[in-house]
DNA sequence: TTGACTTGTCACCGATTGGTGACTATCATC
DNA sequence: GATGATAGTCACCAATCGGTGACAAGTCAA
């Protein structure tokens, strides 16, 4: 039958822990490189080195993986990177000084975190178990975040929460449009130049909410 | 050989321009129901009730078609509704007032228009010949729009552009999120008194950054 | 009437997807 | 040392993807 019969395939570690690790790590990998639409048990499987069987097998299938990865926190900025190094010098700061700040730091912090764009992307084009998932790490983010923002300041200003928010979605677009595109009216989404000026933009903004409640 | 032989199939209405026609029609249609990920030959040729290989045909292939189909301009917006009824009234208004009512069509026209919407997602995701095709054709609409805000209204504010950007960004992608959650930051991006406050948060911006020029 | 062209249908291809069953190799325990 | 559970590999499945070649049927001009 010229069967190659006992070519034996050489078994891996046989280590169940480590290859969960693995596989979980695989999941950030694929992301990252090839984006969230190429995150299947195929791709997973031939990252990590490892039968795609195994995927479910130790955790039942792709929507219980996501799950384990998401859960995992691994990719997801903590919210006391938003306050920058010192939260309390940030918080006794002049309001517009503080929202000013914030913003530079969320900036920042969006910018070097491709995978976090790579989630923020995919919740924009699909709303399956996967994204859902996800996205429930993501809530208390934001939520710590309009904390820190509002408080006091806001109160005689009606506007500013929807200001605020225009921003906060601002922000977060023009970051996930710097990953396909590089210019957007002008302004060079992959150059720190380009985002300083935002940067000022937002600084000067601040000042003229906070410092002129003419009405 | 149990040939069910000339079991004759009909052909079809036998009308080229027809068929065009409904291939054309077919792609808004599928966008529309199941998303820009869906939209292959198969699913294409399948609602137009017609044989792929038509697709091929005459237009070439996907790409083609899906030119075809962006520069047919049946889902873009014209630039003239981002002016409202009366273009020279809202040219001849002050600068304050224009910049409000502009983010006010903008919002209204990026609202009822599922397929642009469709189409802004699926150029967060991916960038493929498919969504430079279709960006392509919205170019122009940006460059008209910053066209229409800026002019000489800007000029003494250099943080005019960074806050317009962020603006139109931040409209752009509430309306995004609004298809697939209903809360952002405690507005309802699916009722109108959402965002009628965000549109009340423009006024007053608008109002503070041209009539404050402290700086 | 004949022949060339076009419209449309169908069958098939290779590649890739998610998913499963069967098999071998290793390890711990009796 | 034999036994049973588990780690890991492989082969296969049906479905779907984009794409192509072959062919039947209608249309029109010579």
């Amino acid at each position: 039958m010229m069967n190659a019969d006992t070519l034996a395939p050489p078994p891996r570690t046989r280590d169940r822990a480590a290859t969960e690790e693995r596989i979980l790590a695989a999941v950030g990998e694929v992301l990252a490189r090839d984006g969230f639409a190429a995150l299947g048990v195929n791709a997973i499987a031939k990252q990590a080195g490892v039968d795609k069987v195994l995927i479910y097998r130790y955790f039942g299938g792709l929507p219980e993986l996501l799950r384990t990865w998401g859960a995992s926190g691994r990719f997801w900025p903590r919210v006391s990177d938003l306050l920058g190094d010192d939260p309390p010098a940030l918080l006794a700061l002049p309001p517009a000084e503080r929202y000013a700040r914030f913003f530079r730091h969320f900036i920042d912090e969006l910018r070097v975190r491709p995978l976090t764009l790579e989630v923020l992307a995919a919740e924009v084009v699909e709303r399956n178990e996967l994204t859902a998932i996800l996205e429930a790490e993501r809530e208390a983010w934001g939520d710590e975040a309009t904390r820190v923002l509002g408080g006091d300041d806001f109160v005689g200003r009606p506007y500013m929460r929807g200001v605020t928010l225009l921003l906060v979605a601002g922000v977060q677009y023009l970051a996930l449009r710097s990953r396909k595109i590089r210019v957007f009216g002008g302004v060079d989404l992959r150059s720190d130049e380009g985002w300083d000026e935002l940067k000022r933009s937002i600084d000067d903004l601040a000042h003229r909410l906070f410092t002129a409640p003419h009405a």
